[in-house]
DNA sequence: ACTCGATCTTGACGATGTAAAGATAGGGAG
DNA sequence: CTCCCTATCTTTACATCGTCAAGATCGAGT
């Protein structure tokens, strides 16, 4: 009952083993325990998620084991395997769901815009925000090598975030973008604009963007970097 | 004598154990073993940093253990913490050159050019095919989480690559780059040439490109494909 | 009521990073 | 020349991790 795994750190759960002993083994359920610890969870699957992503906002990448979210949700090390088959699959069912939270803070953040020009910034600066509010899901969604990505619902959520930026981009040159066939010019322009964005949020994420920043008049904030990059790319390019 | 490590994989290297079995010790420095497997490597340091390229190389990045470095090199397992004291040690030194790597590619392709288009596409391609042609450490450069910025070697090799970086956005906006200020105009071409560069690598790297590549006329290269974004980006702002 | 299969636990194994203690050799002091 | 000191390298040990196999438990259908 999630008592082995001698955690030598500061106990950071209390959940009272459900039999010290087997000695003289009770019996099945006693009345005492109600709603307690049962054997079977119920909806394990998804308190393993919820608690994996406590864990990787708590500890960061390199504390998202196996055997810390088991212990999160208070269950046995090796439960998350059976729900997830690998350490790989309980990532990727995580990583899916941090694709579908990005997807949709950009969607809102675009349906809130009113200008053409709002909207053209809405979507990369919401990119960006997302990834400084969330850097360790931003850390599995891009960072990680474990990520399956024949996993349906992981395939699914990545592919829809690949086709809101299409489709915005398509909306920003007047052209939509059919699904099947791009010219150089458009995958050009779709690559660009990801490939700058994606790359802008790995190095501040890295911190790697300090060095300009400092030598930036004094309290200039990346967030204002980062509209002053997009204002002079997307300069003349916008419709009307 | 690195004999310990069960490792259940193919056996990599043979080398004789020195003793079998410590009964009956010999005398010191057996005149049979010359200069088999002295004791004292004598330049245990850059053995180990040039396993660990060759480990990186050969198994990725997951591969990079601090116990692999040291079966590759033929020592004990732990001989590699007492000259980087880490695993973040090592990690670190093996960046540090590669950052070297890099610069030096990149300062010679931009050597080579001759014409301003040339010069001012050089750096990012060179960029871009230093990460493809060792994508192990690249990612170990820009990957990796284990980075220790504090050792003087990696501070020195990243800065530096940073340095050229800036400078080669001076020379094209015909403004040098002073040391220690700049503008927001200056910062934000900086800022947007690395971010575009560092995350078509990233993206290209994780093979997160491919969707595009595979919509793009049937051929179509990567190389290409940074081509097209390059001259789309580079046009007007050429001098002259 | 009883079995069967899904769910969860227990235990084990090899691998890893890291610390501590022992062995060895090279080089300087006497 | 001899002896010892210190840096270098090995051995041993421990906690943690992922993963597998076997056992325990429970819910649901016959």
């Amino acid at each position: 009952m999630a008592k082995s795994d001698t955690k030598s750190e500061t106990a950071r759960f209390a959940r009272p083993p459900r039999k010290l002993l087997p000695a003289s083994r009770p019996a099945r359920r006693p009345a005492s325990a109600k709603a307690e610890t049962p054997y079977h969870h119920g909806a394990l699957r998804e308190a393993l998620l919820q608690a994996a992503e406590r864990v990787l906002e708590r500890d960061g990448l390199a504390g998202l084991t196996l055997r810390a979210v088991a212990r999160e949700a208070g269950v046995s090390h090796a439960a998350p395997t059976h729900h997830f088959g690998d350490l790989t699959g309980l990532v990727s069912e995580l990583a899916a769901i941090g694709f579908r939270q990005f997807n949709a803070a950009m969607s809102s953040a675009c349906d809130m815009a009113t200008s053409p020009l709002e909207r053209a910034l809405a979507r990369p600066k919401a990119y960006v925000a997302y990834a400084q509010a969330h850097p360790g899901m931003y850390g599995l969604m891009f960072r990680t090598e474990r990520l399956d990505y024949s996993r349906p619902s992981l395939h699914e959520a990545a592919e829809s975030s690949f086709a809101g930026l299409a489709n915005a981009i398509g909306a920003m040159r007047q052209e939509p973008i059919s699904g099947d066939a791009l010219t150089v010019e458009q995958g050009a322009a779709i690559a660009r604009a990801w490939s700058m964005v994606h790359g802008f949020t790995m190095l501040l994420l890295d911190g790697r963007l300090e060095d300009i920043l400092q030598r930036l008049p004094a309290g200039t904030t990346a967030e204002q970097l980062l509209e002053a990059i997009l204002k002079s790319t997307v300069a003349g390019k916008l419709p009307c």
